[in-house]
DNA sequence: GTCTATACTGAGATAGAC
DNA sequence: GTCTATCTCAGTATAGAC
């Protein structure tokens, strides 16, 4: 029989996913599982630090996927800097793909992000997979000073999470097909996006400081 | 002294803009506001609809703003389409001239939009902002069709969200100058992605629909 | 119609026995 | 490591005073 922790996580994963953080409470949890429920503040000491671990657990995987297919790209460019498109493709897919797999459960990732309360604890698992993208980013796009960029990539993560979380009004379910072009919209808005002129060019830099 | 009614709806607002929804308490609000518990839930019902008259009572005067910016901008272009940037600032800037205002409440409504928890109340009130911005930025972008239209509008939002709830790394207060130039980037930003080709021409439509 | 006092149910957390 | 019992605090509901 699995052992305790692990029951725990994988029920939470579950419920968190079926319900939402909110709406699941530990007792719920701890019936599904058949533990009891002091053993969740035993092993995890407390149900926002028991969603840290869900989330990483779920978010490591996607991030393997998008460092994977960085690489492979960073490969077929050779010296020179990957297309935009691709690298914006193997940044987005791997979590696009999870709404089809489990919408609620992405619903979750969008809403922690949209939330703010991406704890440090996960924040730090993002890291290698922020420095990587950045970096290949800046490359792309050479016309962008590194706080223009960190800026527009800001604003590329709050399309992303917002999509995970909700859908255009109109749309239903997200599979297959379906997916694979709101991917690409997506994937077309924030290239645009990032391809624009600089705001910050010196001109301008001079006239607003 | 002003009644129960209002000292309640101005007390939450304060709380809720400090502290965020879930970490204030109705116990909370009616201690500071001198009230008793009962009174809330018969001014309001509940806690969640207690939230959406504070929320719409701040996202009305932003609403009228937008409105009245749009306006100025039809009369100014005439017959004729309005720029996309224009359209892109009378919506954006109401809106995020409020971070500066209150940071917190401003971080609160970033978080709505992201938690999906707008409700159907407030979602009413937004209704006509949303009607006429959209058709503007469907004259000002022929190219687009309906659906891939209203995917943009998406991203636009959630771009806007996450910058309402949260600032990229390195950077501090957004205010005077700083917020203007923030704004600009972020309409920079998306009038880059809505310019971009349309994903969904009709060879694409065929082939996939 | 408004408001107060109080009780109810369920949440997360914790101490201490085993 | 695990479990029982208990604590505090949340949102909600209702009976009845003015």
């Amino acid at each position: 029989m699995i052992d305790t922790k692990t029951r725990i996580l994988d029920t939470a994963e579950r419920l968190f996913g079926d319900q939402g953080y909110g709406a699941t409470s530990l007792r719920q949890i701890i019936t599904e599982a058949g533990v009891n429920l002091a053993a969740i503040h035993y092993h995890y000491g407390s149900k926002e630090e028991l969603l840290d671990q869900v989330v990483m657990r779920k978010a490591d995987p996607v991030n393997r996927e998008r460092l994977e297919a960085l690489d492979r790209l960073e490969a077929a460019a050779g010296g020179g800097p990957a297309p935009i498109e691709a690298i914006l493709e193997a940044f987005l897919a791997p979590a696009l793909t999870r709404v089809a797999a489990n919408p609620e459960f992405s619903k979750l990732m969008g809403r922690m992000l949209g939330e703010g309360l991406m704890p440090s604890l996960a924040r730090k698992h993002f890291r290698t997979v922020a420095n990587r993208f950045t970096t290949a980013l800046a490359r792309a796009l050479p016309h962008l000073s590194a706080v223009e960029l960190r800026w527009r990539t800001h604003f590329l993560i709050g399309a992303m999470a917002h999509m995970l979380c909700s859908k255009p009004e109109g749309n239903s379910a997200l599979e297959g097909v379906e997916l694979q072009r709101a991917t690409r919209r997506l994937v077309t808005f924030v290239s645009g996006g990032l391809r624009a002129p600089a705001a910050d060019d010196p001109k301008t830099e001079v006239k607003l400081g």
